[in-house]
DNA sequence: AAGATTAGCAACCGCAAGTAC
DNA sequence: AGTACTTGCGGTTGCTAATCT
């Protein structure tokens, strides 16, 4: 049954074709989401099982939210969860419906080299402390975002638990016309303060920067405050699983928020998605696909 | 206008675990 | 029990488009 390829065929990588799309999509169609392999072996295509199915998960399976920006709920959700589970990106996708572990996977490292200029950034804008004025903007896809834009909350606390560093960035630009729905999010980061717990911030108010001026006075009478050297320093390892987020001014009101639920269930069965996206192109392959079809798939054997 | 820089995305690779024979 | 094979995951790379200098 499970014969070595015995055929030297030419493995065919790259960009798929539309064609080769649809040839996959047929193959699902018949026989579900599996026997990957089957379909170099049966002559269909020139891919490899492995490369078929990740085309299929990532782009091809039914109300992926494939061209859609990540919504700040989205966000919020994965670097809460990757504060929780590491780099998990396939667990940490299953509480994202329409969003594969390789979406999760590229938004993180963005954003982690998002943040790593911009942090280096500042640094270099200032060697002793941070100094808004002479920070330059930073370009986030070839956007002038505001350079670092600390937030701490001193109304919350600067417990162990809701700590909170935000870092400008441009999150807003991330969602479209989010600019003005999430400037002012303030994400809290749990268990940052574990990180910080040696240098607790004795501030008095709440001190959340808002939008760094030219005008040299601007940082005190904005309550705009430099970085010590152990908050930079806190703030350049970005290898730390604690992250911070790049968002407005605090909203201390808001509690943290709450993780989602997975979608579904993490199992080998297909994952349901609940809606598209209104940005995502219309594929008419898909059409066919019954929104819930695959969630009870028949283990088709395939012949 | 052209080159440089950057973000976003798609796809590949290697590894590990699971499964069938 | 051992081997071959499949599937799934995480890391990485390369390409493209957008934007800036």
């Amino acid at each position: 049954m499970r014969k070595l390829e015995t055929k030297k065929e030419e493995i065919k990588k790259g960009p798929w074709k539309a064609e080769e799309d649809e040839v996959l999509i047929n193959h699902v169609k018949r026989y579900g989401p599996r026997d990957w392999s089957s379909i170099r072996s049966k002559g269909l295509l020139q891919r490899t099982g492995k490369s078929c199915r990740l085309r299929w998960v990532n782009k091809l399976r039914p109300n992926l939210k494939n061209g859609c920006k990540f919504s700040a709920d989205e966000e919020r959700t994965v670097i809460e969860l990757q504060s929780e589970f590491g780099n998990k990106w396939a667990r940490i996708a299953t509480y994202l419906p329409g969003r594969t572990d390789n979406d999760v996977k590229n938004f993180w490292s963005s954003r982690q080299k998002r943040l790593a200029r911009i942090l280096h950034n500042s640094s270099d804008a200032s060697s002793s402390s941070f100094n808004p004025k002479s920070s330059s903007s930073h370009r986030v896809k070839g956007k002038n975002v505001k350079p670092i834009r600390q937030s701490f909350n001193a109304s919350q606390g600067f417990g162990l638990v809701e700590e909170e560093v935000t870092v400008a960035s441009s999150c807003s630009q991330m969602v479209p016309n989010s600019s003005d729905q999430f400037d002012d999010e303030t994400l809290r980061l749990p268990d940052l303060g574990v990180k910080l717990e040696h240098q607790p911030f004795a501030f008095g108010t709440d001190l959340v920067l808002t939008e760094f001026s030219d005008s040299p006075n601007d940082a005190n009478q904005q309550g705009i405050i430099p970085f010590s050297p152990e908050s930079r320093e806190l703030l350049a390892r970005l290898d730390d699983p604690f992250y911070y987020d790049i968002l407005g001014p605090a909203d201390s009101s808001e509690p943290l928020f709450a993780l989602p639920q997975p979608f579904f269930e993490p199992s080998p069965a297909p994952r349901r998605c609940r809606h598209v996206s209104k940005d995502e192109e219309p594929d008419v392959f898909l059409d066919d696909f019954p929104a819930d079809m695959f969630d009870q798939v028949d283990p088709i054997r395939s012949p």
